[in-house]
DNA sequence: ACCCTTGATTTGACTAGTTCAAAACAAGGG
DNA sequence: CCCTTGTTTTGAACTAGTCAAATCAAGGGT
């Protein structure tokens, strides 16, 4: 019986590894992960493996079209198994924590910039930049150092 | 009488210095400069100028206002002095020219994602991923080898 | 015109994140 | 079971950017 990466993984073209399902499985788990984060995460399942070969997994991943990756600005990349719904992100400035938003207005109102100045546009990237639920209430928390929070 | 950058710097509560005069002008040239170009293109008033101070100048000048700070996946920071306009980027994925566009759907469409997941949203950064004019015409030669390019 | 304070620049070392290249290895077709 | 070729491994290197201490200069006060 092939698992569903297994499965995908060969689907694609690639072959199916320990490094590569150990990878699929730290992003599974971890919606928006950093090159870092899976190292770790992937070493539970495969002590052994190197920084190096999660950056070529991941490069096969996104090459294919299973992974897409992410680059907030000032950030390491991070990398998510949603594809192909060209939805967008909500990035905290305080914590860097990343959230999946869907366009607001139809299915890709972005697309359509006023003036393309004679680009051939096949992306619009968007970013949210803003304070994650936490940050806001630890921000509050700071500035007033009020509340029942004790201790 | 003053020229209009020391009296912007003035204003903004900055000194005004040689490095900073010429990292200004050279974005004046250079709508969408990176670090390293301005080193390049301010050393010719200031031939001693280090990066290290050219980082130091951008970071003064982006934290007043008067320059703005865009970091495209993949490539080096640009630095640009149109602010405060929350204008958009067009980005060539071949040869990395930028190009600046208004946001197409009134003031800042994107500024209302449909579910902001508890976030409390301040910018909506979009970059518009696609080929420039010249790289769809040198990609359109290399594919056909026709037409009336003579050798 | 000079001095003094404070902000700016310089110098130099250093880091994180990522990429490159060559050698060893293993997936999976025959 | 072997062979081919794609993958992983190992290790070094590279780039963009940051940090910290020392020197320097802008420009206000006198």
């Amino acid at each position: 019986m092939e698992t569903t990466w297994t499965h995908r993984l060969r689907e694609a073209g690639l072959r199916v590894t320990r490094p590569r399902l150990s990878v699929l499985d730290v992003l599974s788990a971890h919606p928006h992960a950093d090159a870092d984060t899976i190292v770790t995460g992937a070493r539970a399942q495969h002590p052994t493996l190197s920084p190096q070969t999660v950056y070529g997994v991941l490069e096969a991943l996104v090459s294919v079209g299973l992974a897409r990756r992410i680059e907030p600005a000032g950030a390491p990349a991070l990398f998510e198994l949603r594809v192909g719904d060209n939805h967008h992100h909500l990035v905290c400035r305080s914590c860097g924590a990343v959230a999946d938003v869907d366009c607001a207005v139809g299915a890709a109102p972005c697309l359509s910039p006023s003036d393309t100045a004679g680009f051939v546009v096949d992306e619009a990237e968007v970013v949210f930049w803003g304070l994650c639920r936490r940050c806001q209430l630890s921000a509050a928390d700071e500035s007033e150092t009020v509340g029942g929070t004790s201790a």
